[in-house]
DNA sequence: ACCTGATATATAGCATTGCTACTTATGAAC
DNA sequence: GTTCATAAGTAGCAATGCTATATATCAGGT
């Protein structure tokens, strides 16, 4: 996947990864990775971060633990996450369908 | 429209706004409004950087000429500029059916 | 003992990209 | 003569995801 494609839509995306369950950085990895196949398999080096991001924009909260001698920092998202969550998922239809008429040179449906 | 949403796709919604023939920046800008029910206003500070940015890269190219006293540069897409477009549509498809898998929590389809 | 690979987290610095704000200029309408 | 639509442009900014690198534990093989 090209790098830049999935700027401003990864929040979206962990936010949902964690909507199961809380679940830990690498977790989360591993599971986007099984869910599409491989093809979604983001590095550490963005998931940790922004992570972090989430956990100080309020949207889902951290607690460290010690699972088979390895530390965890497992995430769970709070209302105000589960809120922009719904938010970003209806952002994403909008946006989506947007993008697709554009690029079939067709109308765009409005929403709603 | 939140404003990051678009990065990495605008490109591809360029491309195809001058797939039905020639255009100059202005009227990029109508085009995609009108298409979109106003929800795709760009503003020309995006615009005319990212025409230049594809010009530069061979994608299309740009003319000047001026109707009703005032000077247009009119870009069309190039070969490469047509073949990038078929493959910015495929990858969005393919984004687009990852992201909307990952934000309805199944798996996602994989791609042919 | 040693090495490799999977598990687990983290950060510094970078590159890209779209936006804000501003500038310049013409023609039409009032 | 002022305002609005048309038309193009730039400087500088903020956001965001990635690369590369570092640290640490545990399991398995040799």
């Amino acid at each position: 996947m090209r790098a830049e494609e999935l700027k401003g839509h990864l929040d979206a995306v962990l936010l949902a990864a964690l909507e199961d369950g809380p679940r830990h950085g690498y977790a989360v990895i591993e599971s986007l990775r099984q869910n599409t196949g491989g093809r979604l398999d983001l590095p550490t080096g963005t998931i940790y971060p922004a992570l972090r991001r989430l956990e100080q924009a309020g949207l889902i909260t951290g607690s460290w633990s010690v699972v088979g001698g390895r530390r965890r920092r497992e995430y769970r998202l709070t209302a105000a996450g589960t809120r922009a969550l719904t938010g970003k998922r209806a952002d994403w239809l909008d946006f989506s369908a947007m993008v697709s008429a554009a690029l079939e040179g067709r109308p765009c449906p409005s929403p709603v």
